[in-house]
DNA sequence: CCCTTGTTTGCACTCTACTAGAACAATGAG
DNA sequence: CTCATTGTTCTAGTAGAGTGCAAACAAGGG
């Protein structure tokens, strides 16, 4: 499972790392039952503060994706169901049709979905 | 159109009017060549500041729904598609948001549009 | 017992959204 | 032309969220 994480990003950094283990579930580079590192230590490693690492375990936590407990860390929830990539995917694919239908050109979709982003 | 705002809500005053606008031009209760009511107007009657509106009107227009003069106000882009293009944007931006959970890169998001254009 | 790890608390800083007030510049009606 | 309307721009202040820093606390495991 890879974290990654961008400072300058407007999306908070504990949304991100939170988002990281989302998408590794749903990419399947990390699976139910297994151990997320220990806040201090992926704190450390991606120089952020525990705090901020913690708020992204507790927002999974409530989501039901990770179970946490003190003295034995964060571990995803076994049995979960994976958040899904395809569904994303399948999204997209609606909004392209539907852009293909107003006549937008390529360069005009990108440029809706970048301002999408917000 | 109606306009309804929560300030408690998380989501920031002015992408909820833009919201409004959205929804309404998307389901009918708007119609491309009709008026925005005042900036000044509207603030006043939703109890919110005149730059707030504004600003959601800012959004519109980066999206191509409204168009924005002074003297004028503000009026929903009178070619036809423009309620396909509302429900266009509006799926975009829930596919923005799946894939910022997802933690996507904008790069990342930005090929995946490409691709799903065929 | 000791170490690890999550939990909680308190304070300070920054950034964004929002509010507030004012002045400015097109636009359209009279 | 005159003038009210309306978006645009500017400055400044406030509140809250996100983050960093530091410390103390509590549960689990060796």
């Amino acid at each position: 499972m890879l974290f990654r994480v961008d400072p300058a990003s407007s999306v908070p950094l504990g949304d991100q790392i939170a988002a990281c283990v989302r998408g590794a579930l749903a990419d399947g580079s990390a699976e139910p039952g297994e151990r997320l590192p220990a806040a201090r230590e992926l704190a450390d490693s991606l120089g952020v503060n525990v705090h901020t690492v913690l708020r992204g375990y507790q927002r999974l936590r409530e989501e039901g994706l990770i179970e946490l407990r003190r003295g034995r860390g964060a571990v995803i929830v076994p049995g979960v169901a994976a958040p899904d990539r395809a569904r994303l995917v399948s999204r997209l694919r609606e909004a392209a049709a539907e852009a293909r239908e107003l006549g937008l050109t390529e360069a005009e979709f990108l440029e809706l979905a970048r301002t999408s982003l917000g």
